[in-house]
RNA sequence: GCCUCCAUAGCUCAGUCGGUAGAGCGUUUCACUCGUAAUGAAAAGGUCAUCAGUUCGAUUCUGAUUGGAGGCUCCA
């Protein structure tokens, strides 16, 4: 008589044959690819134990899709070493959307390989190959693995796999080390094999042709720039054909909203090559945009209690040996200039000289200003605003848009307050960086708290410790989802950011908002208290657009270049039906420029629907027609950027209602 | 910084197996204009990114430089 096992399935507890497995407990049910026991993800094919609790994973659920994902990865790199017999395999994880595997291969692949791969990776599929796992020890495992150099190395790192670097815990594990054999149904050869942890799907034919290839490049072994250089091939894999569409869809559909294409179609800005890498410049359309963001930013910091400073670009290096710059980001500064030497006619130096350096942060020259003379406590919190402009050497490689430049304008603040006004002075910070970030259409948030780099840091731990802390009050209180980021802090201070969503669901990273008790220390700042006696205040820096420059990509990102009123270009364009109405067309445009309304007539020689066609592609918001119909009833017609209409609206109820969408930052 | 790829008109791209180039859109001009995404015709516009090399001759081949794309690493 066979015993008989309790098991909790899916919440409810059942009887089953002792060595039942997940494929028979879910045999009906094909969704399901995977299982997970006691909360680990299991292969089907593994019996079970008495007391277990099986949960059931559908392949459209997250853990489901990892999983498809890697096996994904597993065809693909079985039909590389095809292609390849002498391709040597790395790592080959799931990420988010898809997969990657990396290779060791004499010559990089071509987008003709990746075409043929994928050809490959069909007819692997569709011999429906069983994912078989089998537990090895340590020793079979490099036998089997002898002719895999990668793998060898991280079976020297199984025992400490998370730590060693990313993706190599996908690939061994702690504990157990498994392989996973490709094996053909007909023959049931062993086809191709892998060390990995696993699990996996139960066959290839789950896979079916909802995959594909999406591009290849170069990637550091073990994420180290100090390793050899492997090629990656990125893939994707989805349940279905039509979960593939649409991935291929919203992909397009972020490649139509980049902001590098939009900022040139729509004129906004430009990256002259003459004027170097990174260094942008704005035409007049994206200088209104940039204009309105700057005014209204510059509108609520004054209403907020701040003061406007201005400083230079430009400084004698020994600035940033005090505030310790030349020490810890000397690499990511522009090189100095070294002006004023004189030298004599034999050559030797008469005057030495000095460096002069580009500023690559702001908060130097501000804590100057606070320090050009004594400072009460009455005039805490003291709080110093800029756009300031500053320069940084970005590497060649990471050099992107308006997102990642070498020359880029902070919308900077440094808040000085007493340790007593620090906590109060963060939530007031944050609650403001959150609202006005509403204002310019964001309004999906997440904070991250970044705290200390051990290898990077200046100040004492219980600094550290209770800046840390006061930040994380501070980002509980907000009653957002608040993030660890253990090691993000710059050297000088914990610090909370500000992730913001956009239209597409992708996150940026948007405002910061960072203690800093180190500057202090080091300018040796201070005011006197109430009972006189001197005392060192607490910094505070803060940026919200973190650049102008950037937070417009993300705002021509998420607006898909079709901004809102108040911040678009051109507000209404004017189109008279035919010639005879310019005239009636001009009346209206005046009354509403004398609104302040940015307003234009499309007088061009192009006809009526082509006239419509400019203003769409252009995406202005507001298009007024007026003809005969609405010349004789003095009113006018609105056609919106989606296409709806509004016919015959009274000329000055038209007026009123664009005036209100702009004041009010309508969408 | 590293790897791979790329650079032809303002934009998107074709083309030249080495003999100085073409389309569409845009621009200009002319004609035509009456209701919601392209009226027609003509013209202008290019040291084929820059600098070297090979060659009788280089936009084309080679190298370097600059700029760009996608990754990796980095991002105060």
């Amino acid at each position: 008589m066979l015993e008989q096992i309790t098991l909790t399935i899916d919440g409810a507890q059942h009887e089953v044959t002792a060595g039942t497995t997940g494929a028979e407990l879910f045999f009906d049910d094909r969704q399901v690819v995977v299982m997970r026991v006691d909360g680990v993800l299991r292969d089907l094919d593994r019996p079970l134990e008495s007391g277990t609790v099986v949960e059931s994973v559908a392949i459209d659920s997250p853990d489901g899709l990892n999983v498809l994902r890697h096996s994904t990865a597993h065809v693909m790199a079985q039909a590389v070493q095809a292609l390849r017999p002498d391709a040597k395999l790395g790592i080959g994880p799931y990420i988010t959307d898809g997969f990657y595997f990396d290779f060791d291969v004499a010559e990089p692949f071509t987008p003709e390989d990746l075409k043929t791969l994928e050809k490959m990776m069909q007819k692997i599929v569709n011999q429906n190959q069983r994912f078989v796992r089998r537990v090895v020890t340590e020793h079979e495992a490099r036998t089997a693995m002898a002719h895999e150099p990668y793998k060898l190395i991280l079976l020297d790192k199984s025992a400490n796999a998370d730590e060693a670097g990313e993706g190599v815990n996908v690939e061994v594990g702690a504990g157990e080390i498994t392989i996973y054999d490709n094996v053909e149904r007909k023959s049931g050869d062993t086809i191709w094999c892998d060390l990995c942890r696993g699990p996996h799907l139960p066959n290839t034919k789950l896979i079916s042709n909802a995959f594909a290839l999406t591009r290849s490049a170069a990637a550091y072994w073990l994420g180290s720039e100090k390793n050899k250089q492997l090629q990656r091939i990125y893939g994707t894999a989805w349940p279905t054909k039509d979960a593939l569409k649409a991935y291929q869809e919203r992909v397009a559909e972020a490649e139509r909203r980049d902001h590098r294409k939009l900022g040139a179609e729509l004129d906004l800005f430009s990256f002259p090559d003459e004027l170097g890498s990174g260094l942008p410049v704005f035409h007049p359309k994206g200088g209104i945009i940039r204009k309105a963001m700057e005014d209204y930013s510059r509108q609520r910091h004054t209403e907020a209690g701040y003061d406007f400073v201005y400083t230079p670009h430009i400084t004698k290096g020994h600035l940033y040996e005090v505030s310790g710059h030349l020490d810890w980001y000397r690499d990511g500064m522009f090189p100095p200039m070294h002006v004023d030497a004189e030298l004599n006619e034999d050559g030797t130096v008469r005057k030495p000289g000095q460096d002069y350096y580009l500023k690559p942060m702001n908060c130097p020259m501000h804590t100057l200003i606070y320090r050009s003379r004594g400072r009460s406590y009455r005039e805490l919190p003291l709080r110093l605003f800029e756009f300031g402009s500053v320069y940084r050497y970005e590497k060649s490689g990471v050099v992107h848009g308006l997102t990642r430049v070498r020359g880029m304008t902070q919308d900077d603040a440094h808040i000085y307050c007493t340790r007593e006004q620090m906590k109060d002075e963060l939530t007031s910070t944050l609650n403001f960086v959150l609202g006005l970030l509403k204002d310019y259409g964001l309004d999906d948030f997440y904070l991250e708290l970044s705290t200390k780099d051990p290898e990077k840091y200046v100040g004492s731990d219980e600094v550290w410790e209770e800046s840390t802390r006061t930040l994380e009050e501070v980002g509980q209180a907000s009653g957002l989802e608040l993030l660890p980021d253990p090691g993000g802090a710059a050297f000088y201070g914990p610090k909370i950011s500000v992730q913001a969503k956009d239209a597409l669901g992708r996150t940026w990273q948007m405002s910061t908002i960072q203690l800093d008790f180190n500057t202090p220390e080091r300018f040796e700042i201070e005011y006197q208290g109430a009972d006189g006696t001197r005392r060192r205040p607490v910094m505070i820096h803060r940026a919200l657009f973190g650049s102008v420059e950037r937070f417009m990509g993300v705002l021509t990102e998420h607006y898909a270049g079709a901004f809102p009123a108040w911040l678009a270009p051109v507000q209404v364009v004017g189109i008279p039906v035919a010639e005879a109405f310019n005239d009636y067309m001009f009346d209206v445009v005046d009354k509403l420029k004398a609104q302040g309304i940015r307003a234009e007539v499309d007088i061009s020689s192009d006809r009526f629907p082509k006239k419509i066609r400019t203003a769409s592609k252009e995406k202005v918001p507001f298009v007024l027609i007026a003809g005969g119909e609405d010349a004789e009833a003095g009113a006018v017609s609105f056609r919106f950027r989606d296409g709806s209409q509004d016919n015959g609206v009274p000329v000055d109820t038209a007026v009123a209602r664009i005036v209100e969408a702009v004041r009010t930052r309508a969408r």
